[in-house]
This record gives structure tokens, sequence and C-alpha cells, in this order.
DNA sequence: CCGCATGTGTCAGGGCCTGACAGATATGGC
DNA sequence: GCCATATCTGTCAGGCCCTGACACATGCGG
């Protein structure tokens, strides 16, 4: 057994990054040309050069080539969330933590791929369905750390809740609108102004 | 052809809703029992002494059962809007059409069996994300009428959208918590605690 | 060279959903 | 009461998504 001999990610993880990224890659191209309803699991494997079962290794449903990864993603923002100073205010952390995950997609060269894969992502309603799931994960990630910022005024649970899903909101409606123009506003300014919306005015 | 002969809903549609209303029924006592995934489409026919393919008939999706029919409920919540005082802030406007759609719940004798069928929902993940693209229709249905009652300052397209994601999340917490508990705490209590979060403090 | 773990293909099957067809039922006109 | 029509229903066939089970191939360590 090669347990974790010394290095981060194995050989084989290596691996199967390596063939993930070459189905996404593979499956966007069909998607953005027929539609992700119109291209079937064993099209996309057949492109790929694998079977259909070998493809559901990789990704347990169609979706989750277009969606991604929502529970390595969301621990990332929750830990940006966790790192930020305690007595900063929530939304300024919310802020800064959606921004880092912002930055990490770019950091990867997705931004462009990334547009693409938005398009889809709207334009098809199973796609759209499994985002919101991934936003409610990550609200349940978020939600007692929220909860834990806030001062205890007997209401703290919902409060924490409605600034989660608040703010989860603004980063939906920031992707989902840079997705939908073609200049180059950035994700972030959209998120700023966003929040800036929402957050009390104070 | 019958036409529209004269009062309201015909024979037929008396009938479709009867069947429907005792399909819902039977389907709700099985998921509250064994749980959504575990009981098939065949079930819940058979319990309704159809076939599956009829069962079709009645509902496009499995997941229709508990969610509901978003469409007319969209219809009743934007025409709730309009009929709002153009003069009103939209925080209100946007409360005020969410509770009259609480009331029309509460009108059917449906609360109870909505508490169940919201505990369901909420506890399985094709039905929280059909819902969530409930509201997203809803969204949709909702934006043009909200654009129309902001300022014109220059913002408007995105602080609509955010308006309205961030009250629709409102309605989704408010009925999220109000399954979850079991006092008896009103849905439009949480609503109106949730949107105080949110609105403009001014 | 031999075990062992991992990756892959094939096969079989369950579940959701749809189209097509034929038989049953109800509605409206005569 | 009878017929033409529209509607409802069951059955059948099929496609698609996804999963478990099995066998074969590949690569690594001893």
């Amino acid at each position: 057994m090669p347990s974790t001999t010394s290095s981060g990610p194995s050989l084989r993880e290596i691996s199967r990054d390596a063939v993930r990224a070459r189905i996404t890659e593979v499956a966007l191209d069909l998607f953005a040309e027929r539609g992700f309803d119109q291209v079937t699991v064993d099209q996309i494997a057949a492109a790929a050069g694998m079977s259909g079962r070998t493809f559901h290794r990789y990704f347990p449903a169609k979706e989750d080539v277009v969606v991604g990864e929502p529970e390595r993603w969301g621990e990332f923002v929750r830990d940006a969330f966790a790192a930020r100073p305690a007595d900063e205010p929530v939304w300024d952390s919310l802020l800064a933590s959606f921004e880092a995950f912002i930055g990490l997609l770019a950091q990867d060269g997705r931004v462009q791929r990334g547009k693409v894969g938005m398009r889809i992502l709207v334009s098809t309603a199973s796609l759209r369905a499994r985002n919101l799931e991934k936003h409610q994960l990550w609200g349940r990630m978020l939600l007692p750390l929220v909860a834990a910022r806030l001062p205890d005024d007997g209401d703290t649970a919902l409060r924490a809740e409605i600034i989660v899903q608040a703010s989860l909101a603004c980063l939906d409606v920031a992707f989902t609108t840079w997705a939908d123009v073609d200049d180059d506003t950035t994700i972030s300014e959209l998120l700023e102004r966003s929040f800036a919306m929402l957050r009390p005015t104070a």
C-alpha cells in the first residue's frame, strides 16, 4: 500500500484530476454546441474515449460536470470565512470569502470556460437546480460560523440564516448577471454592488 | 364540444383536481412513512388505484406532488404584487404579496398537511432542488414588476434582481424554520421578522 | 514471478419519464 | 335511447440516468 509516502497529491490523484478535466472539457463543448439535455452520458463518454460506466466513476451525476465539486469549494469558502478576524462585520467577512473563491477560479484560468459553463448552467433547469443545491450546502456549512459572530439578541438563529441566504443570493445574482452580459464587468464588482444593496446602511 | 358553457371550472376540471388531491394525499402518506426516495411512482399509483402511466398524466414529475404548481401560485403572487399601490415601498408590497400567498394556503386547510409536506421537502435533496427552481420562476415573474417600481438610478436592473432574490430567500427561510419547529409560530410572523432584517433600516 | 490494489468494460437491472396505440368511459346532440 | 365525439386509462415499448456485480487488464511492491 503506498499510503501517503510523502508529497501531497499522489500519482493516482493527479491522474484522476487529469481525467476529470478532460471529461469536463469534452462535455462542455458538447453542451455548448447541442444543449445539456441533448447530450447523453454515453456520448460524452465516447467523445472522451471511455465507457458510460466509467464516466459515472468520475462524476456521480451528469450535472456534476458543469456544477463542479460543491463540497470541496464549500470547504474553501468556509475556511476563508473562519480565517477572517473575529471582530470584522459578518457582511465584510462573507464578501471577502466569496471574493477569495472567485479569485480561486480566476487563478485556474477557468474564468473564460467558466462563463461558457455558467451560460449552460442558467439555460438548463436541472443544472440550475443542482447549482441551487450547492448554495444550500454552502449555507449549511457557513451557518454555524456566522451565528457565532452575531450578538446574542434572542433572534440569532433566524438572523444568521437570513444573512447567509441573502449573501448567497448576492453571489448567485453576481454570477448570473456576469454570465449574461458580454462586457468585461468583473464578478467581484457585481458582487460588491450586490452586497452594498443589502447590508445594513449603518 | 362543451366549450365554456357557463360556470367557471368545468366538470372535467373538478374531476381532475379531485384526482390530483387524492394522489397527493396518498403520496404524502407514503413519503412521510418511508421517505421520498424509497417510494416509487408505481407504488403511489397502485395505492391511488391507477397505473404509473396515469400518475404521470397528472404530475409530470414525482417531485411535483410535493412541490405543487409553481406556475399557478406564482401568478397569484405576481397578481397580488401588481394590485398593490404603486407608491408603496417595494419591500412592503413583496411582504404583503407573500402573506397573501400564505393566507391562500391556510384557507385551503393545507397548513397542517403543508407542514408534513415541508418536512418531507427539506429532507430530500431532489425536492429541495425542485422547490428552489420554483422560487427562481417566481423571481422571473416578479422581476419586471419590481424593476418598474424602483427609481431609475442606473443600477435598477441589479437592484431589482437583488431585492427579488433576497425577499424570496426570506420566504424560504420562513417556511423552512416554520417546518422545523414544533411550536405554533406563524409563517407570517417568521416572514415579517426575516424581512425586518434585510429591508433598508430607513 | 507473484500478490495486490486500482481502473476499466460489460452485463443486468431498477427507476423515471414519454410516445403510441387501443379500449373504456363520459359528454352532448338528435 | 342512440350515436359521434372527446377524454381518460392501461398496456407496451423505448430512452435515459444511475448502480451493483463480475471479470479482465494494468501497474506497483516484494
